[in-house]
DNA sequence: CGACCCCTTGATTAGCCTCAACAACCGTGG
DNA sequence: CCACGGTTGTTGAGGCTAATCAAGGGGTCG
């Protein structure tokens, strides 16, 4: 709210080009509707039609598949601002579930809209291809880590991108309420609850971060970046070929 | 070669939608020039500029990256008519490192190349976004795969995948010569040579691919899918949507 | 023919999982 | 208000999967 007549995906997306009036009004459009969800509520289910993108206006969610062996891989957490539920745009029935975290609010879209965003503002949605292919490079650092890294660096990797992300969108210091439990970050990384849990008690232990309850401080950044190889591909993206605005 | 002028994208897309004359025309353009690299050539190294994209014309690549401890995640392999190199669209400098696996030919062009697409082929610029959408959960899959089920079912899906995109190129039946080295598909599959090796033997052994040389045979193809979870994302996408043509 | 790369197999080690038990916390209903 | 069940966090003990270390064989290229 309190932005661009509460437009959160024209917050974000100004974080890196200058709207005009008619993108503005564009982007507006596209959260007209809004719907609540309770924590735990799932928004949608994998095989669940997907005709709907989503923005997210407020809490956490994620997105994740179940496997035929029983666990869960978390694929992506997202926060305000975030665009979830894109691979509706390659799929009529959606790859994988959406789950609110927290209770949290979405505006849904149809896909329609979309392609006039694609006819109508070709800059727009050219930005839009190109955060998400920020997207997709983040993905790509959480497979390399998964495949190629000790668990300290994976769990340490989960926690330098919360912070980083919503750094974007602001409000946030070194320390952070974290809702996630050990056993969803377990589900992001590839680990068990058990696992996560002395990780981050070791983490704890030499310094890097510290808790209470569910907030998380960093303590030493650089070295928990260091770890966990940790690049943040969401602070600058290249704008310079985008087309003209409209 | 031998369609609609040689353009390998076009033959791709086309797999999706009719093209019309004009977007023919316009996806020829994108492959003007060419350039030819040789079996282990780098074609574009991790933080070089990264102002082209690629279409590969000929021969298998892979993007990868190196990490920090020394090791080596592949992120994707590439075949004829893929793009490649889409990290270039949101960062100013490459993300990922690009080798050719095989004797490779690749016809390069500018991101400014893609914004003119945007402004002039909507429908165009739409379907590659859901292609590249499309490869994402590809992406996603393979995280999954990684992250939460053992090294059998993980060898056994990339197996999947390489005869599930060829296929999509056609002329591949049920028996494919693979360029790739153990140590590659380790690096793929966030495991060791050695490892990699065991699995191989053990799916041979079990039956359910036969192997003479560099040239893989699937005997149970449906079992080697099962055991992997795999999906194929490529089949089908979704059309519906997409913006009318130009 | 030698050097190098890749594949193959065995033996040992280590990192993470599994199982288990208990404590702390929370929302709910009596 | 407290009792209760359920969820989450914490810690320990032991087992298994995949890594590591090591050695040898086959193929290819200079």
């Amino acid at each position: 709210m309190g932005f661009l007549g509460g437009s959160c995906l024209a917050e974000r997306l100004s974080h890196y080009v200058t709207l005009t009036p008619r993108e503005q009004a564009a982007l507006g459009t596209l959260e007209q509707q809004e719907r609540s969800f309770r924590r735990g509520a799932v928004v949608r289910r994998e095989h669940d039609s997907a005709r709907d993108l989503f923005i997210v206006r407020k809490g956490w969610l994620h997105t994740s598949a179940l496997l035929g062996n029983g666990s869960r891989q978390i694929m992506r957490l997202h926060f305000p601002g975030d665009i979830l539920g894109v691979s509706g745009v390659a799929f009529a029935r959606a790859a994988d579930s959406v789950v609110a975290i927290t209770d949290a609010s979405l505006c849904p879209f149809d896909k329609d809209r979309l392609a006039c965003l694609f006819e109508d503002h070709p800059r727009l949605a050219a930005l839009i291809f190109a955060l998400a292919t920020a997207e997709r490079v983040a993905l790509a650092d959480r497979l390399a880590s998964i495949g190629r890294t000790a668990a300290r660096a994976r769990v340490s990797l989960v926690i330098c991108e919360i912070f980083a992300r919503l750094r974007i969108a602001g409000e946030v210091d070194n320390a952070l309420h974290i809702p996630l439990t050990q056993e969803e970050i377990g589900d992001a990384t590839g680990l068990t609850a058990v696992h996560v849990n002395r990780m981050m008690r070791a983490l704890v232990d030499e310094g890097l971060i510290e808790r209470s309850g569910s907030i998380v401080r960093l303590l030493d950044e650089v070295r928990l970046a260091g770890e966990a190889g940790f690049v943040n591909r969401f602070a600058k993206i290249d704008t310079s070929w985008l087309p003209a605005a409209r």
